[in-house]
DNA sequence: TCGAAAATTAAGTATAGACATAATCTGCGA
DNA sequence: TCGCAGATTATGTCTATACTTAATTTTCGA
């Protein structure tokens, strides 16, 4: 039962609380939305407002017609956000310097034309940006990057502003991939990112689309020691 | 303009057009929810859940009384799934094994008592659990875990599920912290994994509560070439 | 001029009622 | 028995209205 004026996360709390004392255990059917508003002496919007929250963070499942049940078993997605690596390290407390390594039209690898959906043969060449991104004048993280040239034409100049800040500032992008992994530096990366030959770096594929252009893939390849945090 | 009838769906993707093609510029403040609703045709009920709706995606910043403005920097916003090991591996179409190392009450890490915020002295020793997962018979991660003993205790025996399927299907975690980095193979990793010393490895720390009692610290490491994918 | 109190404002939420939509279930006919 | 049409049902959504809450702005007194 819920004390005083029922609020849509006071709802809430109360069905998540019998969801974990199993009061409604895990596959099954709760009660429709219209009997748990007459329990609660409230309207069956704000019924559907908790339960709906509910099923978005992952505890519930429902349908139409179907009804309401508890998921069997509690997918818990964690979350995090995709920022301006200057942001990231100034966010450190840390000064952010940045480096262009290279910028050059290039024929891209097979990997990145298939990530970006560029089999059929269209766009022979795209821009490939390689910068170093660094915190208190240490190398940070090396971003490199293959661009629609379509989107990021020459015109565009990423000396002083990164193909990452630009493209998070600029383009509207609508979905894409991301894929984490570990790597070993290898003697470019090691140069490049101030370590030793075969240390353990954390990595990052991302590829985006505005709609269904491609707008770049990229990978940023972190110094040893980064960790990528967030809350559950 | 939206045509037909006005569905807080069709008025959330025409706030998001006016927000990429800069009608409605960044760090601007976009009119109020009673003029769209105006404007639009419908009630203000419809106009809050779409622009409470793309709000919560990072596009908008919502203050009362402060109206809404267009986000500085849209954040976007990844999320990926926590599931059981098992699951991950046969939904890859392999066979899975799961193998106990090691089972026992032992002080913990500083850092680990840290993470669970048990700095206060009490429980002196946490359960540690080591289990090897394996995918078509070949290591593919490594579970090293300090469980709160007064959560699972000696009676419960991991010698056939794993403690993180079990953890998993019955405790009702309510939140925690989530760390992702590369390590390198230590002797005893690389014979757990079945992989060359100092190979680049992906790891996951992962410290969960039930509301403010603490339940489990976890790492897992993953043999070569895991990556972790998501969509966007 | 400064600061606190009061007014104002825009989003947040609740409600009753209505209709839409997708599943599911039922019953009929072949 | 099978399959499809139609009835049923639970969630999804929209509306109009009212009130709440947080924050800003204005006002007014010291």
């Amino acid at each position: 039962m819920i004390a005083g004026s029922v609020t849509w996360q006071s709802l809430r709390a109360e069905a998540l609380r019998r969801i974990r004392s199993r009061i409604w255990p895990p596959g099954a059917q709760i009660p429709h939305e219209a009997d748990l508003a007459e329990e609660f002496g409230c309207a069956r919007a704000t019924v559907n407002r908790a339960l709906r929250d509910l099923a978005e963070a992952g505890y519930l499942e429902r349908r139409r017609k179907g009804g309401t049940r508890v998921a069997l078993t509690p997918v818990r997605k964690a979350t995090f956000e995709i920022s301006i690596i200057r942001q990231d390290i100034e966010g450190r407390g840390q000064g952010y310097g940045y480096r262009l390594l290279a910028d050059r039209l290039a024929p891209a690898p097979t990997e990145v034309r298939k990530a970006l959906r560029l089999m059929d043969g269209s766009m022979s060449e795209l821009r490939f940006v390689r910068a170093l991104h660094l915190a208190d004048d240490r190398p940070f993280c090396l971003e490199s990057r293959w661009l629609n040239p379509a989107v990021a034409g020459p015109g565009l100049c990423f000396d002083a502003q990164s193909a990452n800040e630009w493209l998070v500032r600029n383009i509207a992008f609508s979905g894409g991939d991301l894929g984490f992994y570990a790597r070993a530096a290898d003697r470019a990366l090691a140069a490049d990112l101030a370590c030793d030959e075969g240390a353990a770096l954390f990595a990052v594929d991302r590829t985006t689309f505005s709609d269904t252009t491609p707008i770049t893939a990229v990978t940023l390849t972190y110094a040893p020691g980064y960790r990528l945090v967030t809350e559950m």
